[in-house]
DNA sequence: GTTAGCACTCGACTAAGAGGAGTGCTAATA
DNA sequence: TATTAGCACTCCTCTTAGTCGAGTGCTAAC
């Protein structure tokens, strides 16, 4: 159990160090507002905090660094819930003034403003396009063995993809087909769609059109991929500022994985709700040893969730980032549940 | 007029300078193959060269860097072309073993394999989407005010774009909208579309729907926007191998460039045929200085046109990216047309 | 016209030394 | 007993000086 002196100290030393990047040493700490020991009781304090694992050397005769555990203490128990600016808040506000009507433009925006805000990366995840339910299912040929699927969910989502036509397929075919899977699929979910086309919409087809077999598959095969969730990116080379990142290796491995649909998808939490942190090395990737990153979730409509990452040096602004999220989890939650009951 | 000599000797410090990145001196060039003169002589022509603007040093006793001007003649006089190897071929065409339908895939395919065989940053334009024509139009209603526009083109590319409908819209207000709307505007390229729908639709429409006027203008807003071709990268990052974008700040300038669509786009030459190539501060941006670019165009179809940009440091590989991209220009183009006419 | 020779330049690297911020330990102090 | 002043020590950073080597320009010889 850490003595309340030790908290202080630990909480001055990781404030510091996340504005100045620069080891703290004991003279600086007792020359902060509220420290009303010697410079040697706090050098003793540190080698106490030191041993316990919250703070590191640089080197022999450096002022000490927060540890990784040093920044999870310091967020699990020190972080004071911090209220933001209203110049922020406004500017937060400005993504909802220009009466979008579309998802994809609300975060669009909304990634841009974040990582402007906090000067990190951001990174929105749309709705999760998997739990959208079918609104209308159609088929357009464009010549005589090619044609595009086109399905529309109930959330104006519009998925769509070339497939084969089987070869002696008219015309009569496609219309009756189209009737068929209209009248089947409307209100499935997308990720139960190719389940619902080979359970209960295969053998109805079979009875009634010549090849749907082929037919199927293909459109199984069509609608099975391409239905993540899109990716929006803010600040990208935002990292460039932080000192932390001079090394060009750093910064292009982070780039790189931001380039990896699957490992951005795995910075996210599953769909916890609530602010995220995590450290250094509790992200799984190497890539990420350096970084922190926060995540939570916001709500569209009632049963979608979109996610938001930021991205930062594990010496990041906690206090602010967190507040930042929470606000703008609950605007973005509120402007789209808003938008669906207009 | 330049001597034989002194063309020698520039392609020679070209060449070399283009694989070591480090200044070529007298005596380096005075042992390369088919050289049997002099460092003394040498150094007297590079000496004239250097008055004549080709060449540079980088201070007084380093040896001599090509200048722009250098670059310039030797893409325009000394760039022998050159036949690509049969492992770089066998990998181009890889591209088109998948028997993927979807120019999506294959462009964004061969974003990756152009970037990996260059070793530089590649980035490729969609077909225009501009030049597309309409083969469907439909109109999905979602809920009582709002509805998604769907515009499926010839090539089978989808355009939507959610809209708001006026209040007091029927079902069958909307049904005899699509049936003119398909009546009026199949054909109709996407460009010409909002002129379309002003000239010709509209007139029709208000005899026989009410609030038309709301109605197109929400359409005329939506399909406005949003048509610019599809932009995809290969090797964001490659520029970190490349010793002259060790600076951060470089590299950076690059990257966000890379982010606003409008800077991209302004890198293409205007749909002119063959390769070009734009040396360091001929390109526009003041971000490329230090960047060449080479650009050329693939067909689509009849009509429609993509384009390839390769971004590399002033010290370019010219000879190979100009062969490789003449090998994917024509590889595309045959796809892309083989695929319409099948 | 070409080339060998030579003095000179300048970047890259290494070594040495000064300065400064910070530490740990010891002993004195409240 | 907890705190603090004092001090020797460490190690990074910055500067200076010196060496090395690749390269140049010029002059004079071939």
């Amino acid at each position: 159990m850490l003595t309340n002196r030790q908290l202080q100290i630990l909480q001055v030393i990781v404030d510091d160090f996340i504005v100045s990047a620069q080891p703290v040493g004991s003279r600086q700490i007792s020359k902060k507002q509220g420290i009303t020991f010697s410079p040697a009781t706090i050098r003793n304090e540190m080698a106490d905090l030191e041993e316990l694992g919250f703070l590191e050397k640089t080197h022999t005769s450096s002022g000490r660094v927060p540890s990784e555990k040093g920044y999870r203490f310091y967020v699990d128990h020190l972080l004071s819930p911090q209220g933001i600016n209203s110049k922020d808040i406004q500017q937060i506000q400005s993504i909802f003034n220009d009466r979008l009507v579309e998802v994809e433009h609300i975060i669009r925006k909304s990634a841009n403003i974040l990582s402007e805000l906090t000067s990190y990366t951001s990174i929105l995840l749309g709705p999760d396009v998997q739990r959208h339910r079918v609104k209308r299912f159609s088929i357009v040929p464009l010549s005589s063995d090619t044609a595009v699927a086109i399905i529309v969910t109930n959330n104006g989502h519009v998925e769509n993809r070339m497939f084969n036509l089987p070869p002696d397929f008219t015309a009569s075919d496609l219309e009756k087909m189209v009737n068929i899977l209209n009248d089947r699929l409307i209100g499935v979910s997308l990720e139960d769609l190719h389940k619902s086309l080979e359970a209960e919409v295969l053998a109805v087809l079979q009875q009634h059109i010549r090849s749907a077999d082929d037919f199927i598959h293909a459109l199984v095969t069509a609608t099975m991929h391409n239905s993540e969730s899109k990716i929006f990116y803010g600040g990208k080379t935002n990292m460039f500022n932080q000192p932390e990142f001079h090394d060009l290796n750093k910064v292009r491995m982070i780039l790189d994985l931001m380039e990896t649909t699957s490992q951005v998808q795995s910075l996210f939490h599953p769909n916890e709700a609530g602010i995220h942190i995590r450290i250094g090395s509790e992200n799984k990737q190497l890539e990420m040893e350096n970084c922190s990153v926060i995540t939570t979730t916001y709500s569209i409509g009632d049963d979608q969730q979109g996610a938001i990452a930021i991205i930062g040096p594990t010496r990041m602004d906690y206090k602010r980032v967190v507040a930042l999220l929470d606000v703008m989890r609950l605007d973005l939650t509120q402007a789209f549940t808003k938008n669906r009951s207009e």
